[in-house]
DNA sequence: CGAGCGCTTGATTGAGTTCAAAAATCGTGG
DNA sequence: CCACGATTTTTGAACTCAATCAAGCGCTCG
């Protein structure tokens, strides 16, 4: 059932199946329909999630309504909102399925624990929560340097599976540009001839 | 000599006299003036850097020779490449000083031997590293969402002693815009009667 | 005191938005 | 399996926010 998340904390930390038994008694999954909120808005929670299977999307919504994605979540990835799981205030972001998806639940006594019996799990976080600084501060560094062609490619390049899994206006919403923009963009580039779309 | 970087420590993890003497053993400090590069791109250090004294920024160029700002670091704050400081690869950023200013060296061992001295000291750094990435979200988002003017306000709001410290241009560079655009919407503001300015 | 840097202001341009509508694709029920 | 409605993508035209280019002002610091 946790097969997927064994297999990741496996390749990472080299935790025994025994540890891993007893670091995951009581820890839950959850299925989520495509279209279904995981998480909303203003909500507190203790969670934040591990993606087994399937595909999921942080963002929030301004005052104009409209929506701006801060994260894709596929397989083998985290989602949530920080706010709320580490800080606990109400979540600032919403959490949704693109496709059917399935998550282990993980609250804070998952990560004590497992940083009790698996020291190496530690270390591994840390790095983790670098990389994941070292690629917020790229991204930044795209959003203020680069124009939407250049932001495109950058993630087609960095998500080539991504590119067709997520709907056309949701990578524009990622990429802080409209739809439209998004297909003129793409229109320009065919004729640039990258066949590679 | 290290006394702000004490006072730091201890706020954060209650890290006894010492503890802090014994981890602080061998670490040295660097005086750098201002305008004069701390890090440049391409370097690979095996340092991160504490500002005990001053004021320091990182930030990128891209291929027409324009800087873009990533962080300011002033007082009590941590600036580094994480590109090359966590994953030894050649840094990315420039960390130059904007002020005359005062750093602590702090390299991958004295994390290790800090997180074992003082067991706090570990979860601290995980605490700091999530309350970053939720302020890199922020930003991120506010990237993607809002406009050069809703960014100024926001930025003014959250270092308004920033604002007094660090040149004009250098704050439009870090909300992405130029610096006549930045001139322009103070202006603005200074019309519509923001006297707190 | 003058050269250079930072800030401002103006005129023009341009990348991307907005609004509107057509074309393509998808999902679902009959 | 097809048809129909809904959603997504594309295309077009007008517009807007911010960039660019260019000039002038004011400060400071060497």
């Amino acid at each position: 059932m946790l097969q997927a998340f064994k297999e990741y904390l496996q390749t990472k930390t080299s935790i025994s199946d025994e540890q891993f038994q007893r670091i995951t008694e009581g820890v839950v999954t959850r299925k989520i329909k495509k279209d279904s909120v995981l998480l909303k808005k203003g909500d507190v929670t203790s969670y934040t999630f591990f993606v087994m299977k399937g595909l999921l999307r942080a963002y929030s919504i301004d005052e104009q309504g409209k929506e701006h994605v801060i994260q894709f979540a596929p397989e083998n990835n985290w989602v949530g909102d920080r706010n709320s799981f580490c800080f606990n205030e109400p979540a600032i972001f919403i959490v949704d399925a693109i496709e059917d998806s399935e998550v282990v639940c993980i609250d804070q006594h998952f990560f004590e624990r497992t940083g009790q019996h698996a020291p190496q799990f530690n270390r591994f976080n840390v790095i983790a929560l670098n990389n994941l600084i070292r690629f917020m501060q790229r991204r930044v560094n795209l959003l203020l340097s680069a124009t939407a062609e250049q932001r495109y490619l950058d993630f087609i390049e960095l998500y080539p599976s991504l590119t067709l899994r997520v709907p056309q206006w949701m990578i524009a919403s990622y990429l802080g540009i409209t739809p439209e923009s998004l297909s003129r963009v793409r229109k320009e580039l065919a004729k640039r001839n990258f066949k590679s779309i």
